[in-house]
RNA sequence: GGCGGCAUAGCCAAGUGGCUAAGGCGACGGUCUGCAAAAUCGUUAUCCCCAGUUCGACUCUGGGUGCCGCCUCCA
């Protein structure tokens, strides 16, 4: 780790539109604030890139040297955990806490940092109270008939984040939505709102009542990072209104200096090229996919892209019979146009892969399979005496990625800096053709190293290689039913008639695994296996 | 309608005012292998269209087209 801060990173910020230089309030010091899940529902997987974005941030800025202080937030008072409450005749409490343990359930199988806080709305109370009379004092805002409202004409700067003016949006307030009349501007939004029978309320001075959405984010962060601090993170979809309400609310009340310098948008998972959302319930929840998928795995394929970038979540399905691809009707219909099959549903579900992660998962099984061979080396080579240099790829590797990540945080271009080193080792596991005996084992020595720096930035490649080839080869099997027994059983005697030189016969038994969905590797210490 | 973003090979996806436009998947060819597989090496693009700025643009500016997002809850 750098214990000084040398380089400078570089990151786009939504406000100013382009990318500038992270310069913190305090040298060496990050605060970065994380908008958390509304805690109505099983977090999907743009929640958990939500999640893991930050996650890599707060990695490499640690890794730069910085302190960091991580806030995320949980949402767990909002009109959504109240109507769900009502509807499973439990207490919305009581929904929040739910959703809050399968929010950690799920996010812990991702390998994420611990927030250094993860503060909840129910524990601000008083703070949002305190900021909506400071406010109120300022003119900022207004109370009618226990509701309170926030004066956004008053705010001269609104609009300035997601880059609208007041008389632009004023001009499409009212179209879309109906308007309260008790409000001064249509674009006035709550601070608090009173009571309705069966709602959970708190005591004001304008009456019992709840916070409304926005307000807790701005008590949240000045409680835990000050008036003033670095790194605003959230998706694409809070910077109006959400973000652009927080501004108002903060610097309305703290000054107008005041508030995150920085603001970082990650961009949607798309699903059939629209927006992955539960507005829409075209979302898969991150634990359907982290059943059928390694948890590293999912976090991998949130990575592989620019976290500005849209994320193209594909399904295939394919015909049970032929293996041809059914497209969107002939999913839903189960008939194969080229074999005329028809497939039940429960046949279909069988089918259904998801070719994105499929790719993430088998890269993954390729850095992971060069780590395990690289260890292996490593354990039974002697080390050198010389010092010759390594080579230039895996010299380089650890430089490169930290260079993606210094500009806007690029993990994907990060992750193409691992392929030439990661071909090379390869070359030099197989064979030590070519270079010197010291260049050799000190290169794989660099690489397996390197990787390990890289695994604490990135939140992958950290695991005991064989552990997670085992692991994952288990849950394959597992999942496609496969009897292990049988194809070891299968291996034995395929063995025993390789030995005897009875191609035919091996060749009929590789046969049989094949049709298992099996794939054999043959190699100088015997046989090993894999999924197809 | 307003505002914002994107447009790079068969697919996915980095990137830069001028050096061979990363990388992955797929495909094809070689090495390795009993044959395969895995691994490895090689091949596989001139960057949506038009105009401009420039000695030079895929990269900057203007216009167009297309897609997406936000403007209402949303990561």
């Amino acid at each position: 780790m750098n214990q000084n801060i040398q380089e400078p990173i570089f990151l786009h910020d939504t406000q100013t539109g382009g990318k500038v230089e992270l310069r913190t309030i305090e040298s060496g010091k990050v605060g970065i604030y994380c908008c958390g899940p509304t805690v109505y529902g099983l977090t999907h997987l743009g929640n958990t890139r939500a999640a893991v974005v930050p996650d890599v941030i707060v990695r490499f800025l640690r890794h730069q040297g910085y302190e960091v202080k991580y806030v995320r937030n949980l949402t767990d008072i909002d009109d959504k955990i109240i109507t769900l409450g009502r509807e499973e005749g439990i207490e919305s409490a009581a929904v929040a806490e739910k959703f809050i343990n399968a929010y950690h359930e799920d996010l812990a199988g991702l390998n994420m940092v611990q927030p250094d806080v993860e503060p909840r709305v129910s524990e601000h109370i008083p703070h949002i109270l305190e900021l909506v009379g400071t406010l109120i004092d300022k003119g900022l805002a207004y109370e009618v008939d226990g509701d309170v409202y926030y004066r956004v004409r008053r705010f001269k700067t609104y609009g300035k984040l997601s880059h609208r003016s007041l008389d632009e949006m004023l001009e499409g307030a009212g179209s879309r939505i109906e308007v309260d009349e008790r409000k001064e501007s249509p674009l006035d939004f709550a601070l608090w709102k009173s009571v309705k029978p069966g709602e959970p309320s708190w005591e004001s001075p304008w009456g019992p009542g709840r916070p409304g959405w926005h307000i807790e984010c701005s008590a949240m962060s000045s409680t835990h990072l000050g008036d003033s601090f670095d790194i605003h993170c959230g998706g694409r979809d809070l910077i109006f209104p959400h973000h652009e309400n927080e501004i108002a609310q903060s610097q309305g009340a703290h000054g107008v200096d005041s508030f995150a310098r920085f603001w970082v948008h990650n961009g949607f998972i798309n699903f059939d090229g629209e927006k992955m959302s539960k507005s829409l319930g075209n979302f898969f929840t991150t634990r359907q996919i982290t059943a059928l998928y390694d948890t590293e795995t999912v976090r991998y394929f949130l990575l592989t892209v620019h976290y500005r970038s849209g994320l193209n979540f594909e399904l295939e399905v394919t015909c049970p019979a032929c293996g041809g691809l059914l497209n969107k009707t002939e999913q839903d219909s189960g008939l194969c146009p080229s074999c005329g099959n028809q497939a039940t549903v429960e046949e279909l579900k069988g089918r259904v892969r998801f070719p994105g992660l499929e790719e993430a998962d088998d890269r993954l099984a390729y850095i992971y399979s060069t780590l395990a061979k690289a260890r292996t080396f490593l354990s039974t080579a002697k080390r050198p005496g010389n010092e010759d240099p390594v080579l230039d790829s895996v010299a380089e590797m650890v430089s490169g990625f930290v260079a993606h990540l210094r500009n806007d945080f690029n993990t994907g271009g990060a992750l193409g800096v691992l392929s030439k080193p990661l071909g090379e080792i390869n070359g030099l596991l197989a064979s030590g053709k070519g270079v010197g005996k010291a260049t050799r084992w000190l290169t794989i020595e660099s690489f397996v190293s390197g990787m390990e720096e890289l695994a604490g930035i990135f939140g992958c490649f950290g695991q005991d290689p064989e552990t997670w080839l085992r692991s994952r080869r288990d849950g394959k099997a597992a999942r496609n039913g496969l009897d292990i027994q049988r194809v070891e059983a299968l291996l034995v005697e395929r063995q025993e008639v390789r030995a005897a030189k009875n191609w035919e016969a091996a060749d009929r038994i590789r046969e049989e695994l094949t049709d298992l969905g099996v794939g054999v590797q043959d190699g100088p210490e015997g046989s090993n296996w894999s999924f197809l």
